[in-house]
DNA sequence: AAATATACCAGACATTTGTCTGTTTTGCAA
DNA sequence: TTGCAAAACAGACAAATGTCTGGTATATTT
């Protein structure tokens, strides 16, 4: 077969194993062989080789699919948690809400005790989290005064600043329209934390 | 040895699959073994093939590393977009700027066309916009009217409001305490349009 | 308690996969 | 034009990997 300037080849096979890897899918040898149609693995094999010599690729050597992309912030484990429609009183499992869709994010414990929600008021906005926006949420019993947290009140999944004083737990806004709510502290059923926050401007396509 | 009760080892094999496709390292069967102990390689392989007939997993029959995800919305495209922690003045180059770090972002148009800023003012504290947030960013050189934008005055990233006002450009702030910046469209050096905004309340561990 | 189903073990073997040696051909630089 | 480097070919072999058969032990159900 025809030869291609030097390189060219190369970089061709780099932005197809990085697809690949991208994608989960490491290759073997062989199927990088197959993909640009070379006669022989050998060929595959040195221009893979020479990808990790140029440290654009790392391996495994003798391993079955060993090459994989260098460690630099763009392999990344991560979460995909769920996005809740609607909170209803009782033990929150996700096998029973309503599930919108799922969110990639950083991983932080345990993926089962991570859920998204959708912000539906403006008690909050004195904080900078308005309505529409998307909090992620840590399931916890317990929160610490300060943390923004997410409640049930009135069966109705809430949004609010968490404050300890004395013997009760203060739900406290951050709007001059909406008032505290004062809940005996073993009455309270708290959801979880909030550790993010996201709005989308605009929507994925 | 002991024998745990029906499904329950299966159940974490799962999860450790699933952790090691999501990150794009498919293990072997031997891999499976001996992350658990087993003294057999047949014990992975049969939990495997369960998981297979549950539906749970797929697999591609005498290859290596065969076992994958089902479709079905849980494996997904993303992007990991670099967060940057310093802009110049002049062409907007990943490889010149000064990379923090990386996020996950949802598909969306180029992946190279997007980037994230860290907001460092309290120009649009009125809309949500805190200091510290992280605004995700799509290049492009011109945005409508109401677009929340990324422009360059004074050689100095700036998050605000773009409003088109006849023959000018306005940089509108969301804080009383701001004054709208008038410029000259030819003038303008627009970064992109601000497509997501994020607040991590609680940093990865 | 007995029967059944499931978890786990052991070993062997076929196939896939990586890797090495040796060679030819073509692109590029001197 | 010549020499060198890189692209590509061919073949063989070792090791990794999947898979099968046969078996024991324990959890669960009847």
């Amino acid at each position: 077969m025809g030869r291609t300037p030097h390189g060219q080849t190369r970089h061709k096979i780099f932005k197809f194993v990085r697809q690949r890897l991208r994608a989960g899918r490491p290759p073997t040898v062989r199927e990088v062989q197959q993909a640009f149609g070379f006669s022989a693995v050998e060929t595959a094999r040195s221009h893979l080789d020479a990808l990790v010599e140029q440290g654009l690729l790392e391996k495994e050597s003798g391993k079955a699919r060993g090459y994989r992309l260098p460690p630099g912030g763009r392999e990344r484990p991560l979460f995909l948690i769920p996005l809740l429609g609607r909170v209803q009183a009782g033990a929150l499992t996700t096998a029973v809400e309503e599930i919108e869709g799922f969110l990639p994010v950083d991983v932080r414990g345990a993926e089962e005790d991570l859920f998204a929600l959708r912000v539906r008021g403006e008690s909050m906005v004195g904080v900078g989290i308005l309505p529409g926006d998307i909090v992620i949420v840590r399931r916890q019993p317990t929160a610490a005064s300060g943390d923004v947290v997410v409640a049930l009140v009135d069966d109705e999944a809430t949004v609010k600043t968490l404050h300890v004083r004395g013997g009760a737990v203060e739900l406290v806004p951050a709007s001059p329209h909406f008032k505290k709510i004062v809940v005996e502290p073993d009455a309270l059923t708290l959801l979880g934390k909030v550790i993010e926050v996201r709005r989308v401007l605009e929507p994925t396509a």
